[in-house]
DNA sequence: CACCAGGCAAGTA
DNA sequence: TACTTGCATGGT
């Protein structure tokens, strides 16, 4: 790691550190908000690019009408789905991205979530990362807050609170940025669930992509 | 009013 | 491989 000045003896004591900092400062976060794997799973593909206000508008109406449920959902025509999940923006090709991973359940684990997650880690990642609609990031949030895989999901935030404190560079690809968490931390899904959220609360408060740097911030241990 | 949000895939060169 | 663009609503 070479940032001068900076109070980190290493990498792992620096990504070891500011975890703590962040816990100390935000509490658990107990994520995801969901309650149910199937939750997590729309949620994630109806958050991409999208605040999650607007899909939390979106469940709702799902909610409300029964509708969270796989074979409820999949027995659904396109059209009345994008009606329903409207809010959360894109609903045309989300309605796509939902269909799409429902018809990978039902034709790989019979619409069953109990034998989808009994898969190993990497062979479902893989599954996933062939759906159309689901890129890494979603298929992360799915194995580690769905299914409970001990997998880093990095996100936008994630790459700009850490490329702004000299971790690596902004463009880092996604797997590199987790990398550099996987390789110092344990491979603790609990850890690496309340890490995520804690970078994404501490990115909406002071990592704003407008402003050139993080404001001061719990992360800034720095100065 | 402009800008952004817990991405992704398809198109172009 | 490396860029660019479309997708869309709702909050600040």
């Amino acid at each position: 790691m070479k940032r001068d000045g900076l109070p980190f003896k290493n990498t792992q004591d620096g990504i070891t550190s500011i975890f703590q900092k962040l816990y100390d400062h935000y509490g658990p976060q107990r994520w995801w908000p969901a309650e149910s794997p199937f939750e997590v799973i729309v949620g994630a593909i109806l958050t991409q690019n999208t605040a999650w206000a607007n899909v939390e508008k979106a469940i709702c109406n799902l909610k409300q009408r029964g509708l969270l449920d796989p074979v409820l959902l999949n027995g659904l025509e396109p059209e009345k789905i994008a009606e329903h999940i409207k809010p959360s923006g894109y609903y045309n090709i989300k309605t796509k991205r939902l269909k799409s991973f429902l018809n990978f359940l039902f034709k790989r684990f019979s619409g069953s979530l109990d034998k989808m997650f009994k898969e190993e880690l990497e062979t479902l990642r893989e599954g996933l990362l062939n759906i159309s609609g689901i890129g890494e990031e979603t298929a992360d949030s799915i194995l580690l807050y769905a299914g409970g895989y001990p997998i880093f999901v990095v996100d936008a935030y994630t790459k700009r609170v850490f490329s702004r404190h000299g971790f690596f560079k902004s463009d880092v690809s996604y797997l590199d940025c987790q990398r550099l968490f996987m390789d110092n931390l344990s491979a603790d899904a609990g850890l690496f669930n309340e890490y995520h959220a804690l970078i994404v609360m501490v990115g909406k408060d002071f990592c704003k992509k407008k402003e050139p740097v993080c404001r001061e911030c719990p992360l800034n241990v720095f100065q």
